[in-house]
DNA sequence: GTGAATGCAAAAGCTTTGCAACCTA
DNA sequence: TAGGTTGCAAAGCTTTTGCATTCAC
């Protein structure tokens, strides 16, 4: 498995696929699993793991590291970034563009060597849900 | 365990501390046990698991999240960031000042309700040693 | 002296993998 | 039909935890 071509598009890559760009969150594999279940009852957790592997080595989905398990991002367009939740740990997409540029250039000017050529932001703050929670105290 | 002022500065945390500010690279915990064993051989990886979240709590050290074990950082500077090599996933770290209070900016005014209170850089691009290996083939 | 920290070992949590059966191109 | 893919189960790796003992304040 490297590329786009060699990738099969089985039964389970397609509802692994749809269970995760369907998800208003961030899923994780057990989640991707309990979703996928309910059109595939007989899948297996080690196939949804080697679904999404494949899926994010062919592009179709991110992978995002937390300190818990990884979670899978539908959204690939490269200027998209993600909030982390300082209460809860939910990561929300955050469209960032113009700024993007700027950190790159100066990345490049402060350390020329090291080839920089790209950057993923990850912003701090406050979901939606635990925005109102605090408001209310 | 919520803060500066009640950390116990044990022999065990000290040399932990120690062993990730005098680390070259970002070390995980299996790298800060071997190192503190060389001062300490009684110390069980437990106690250096237990040290680490100690000190990251306390706001001595970053934890860094990766694809496989976490890692730790010395420099917690509040505008310093990381370039993840592209090639051997080493964790080398990159100054960006002037441009990141604009990110923080631009989220604020795309999504104002998450309440943007910082943001993490991760850079992609090579360590000096995965660039030096291009250059010549 | 007292509560927190340690060492040890066992367990938990997430992810990967070996293998035989199965399916897709 | 040939090779990749799946289901199942076992193993692997990282991290956490229970408990008796020890230590720092």
């Amino acid at each position: 498995m490297s590329g786009l071509s060699d990738l099969r598009l089985t039964t389970q890559r397609q509802a692994v696929l749809n269970a995760v760009q369907h998800s208003v969150n961030h899923p994780d594999a057990a989640e991707v699993y309990e979703h996928v279940r309910a059109s595939l009852p007989r899948v297996s957790l080690g196939t949804v793991y080697r679904a999404l592997d494949a899926l994010v080595e062919a592009g179709f989905l991110l992978r995002i590291e937390t300190s818990g398990p990884a979670r899978y991002d539908g959204n690939v367009e490269p200027a998209h970034h993600h909030l982390t939740c300082a209460r809860c740990g939910a990561v929300v997409d955050i469209p960032v563009t113009r700024a993007e540029r700027q950190v790159i250039d100066e990345a490049r000017k402060a350390r020329p060597e090291l080839r920089v050529s790209g950057v993923r932001l990850d912003f701090r703050g406050l979901c939606p849900v635990c925005r109102d929670a605090e408001e209310r105290g």
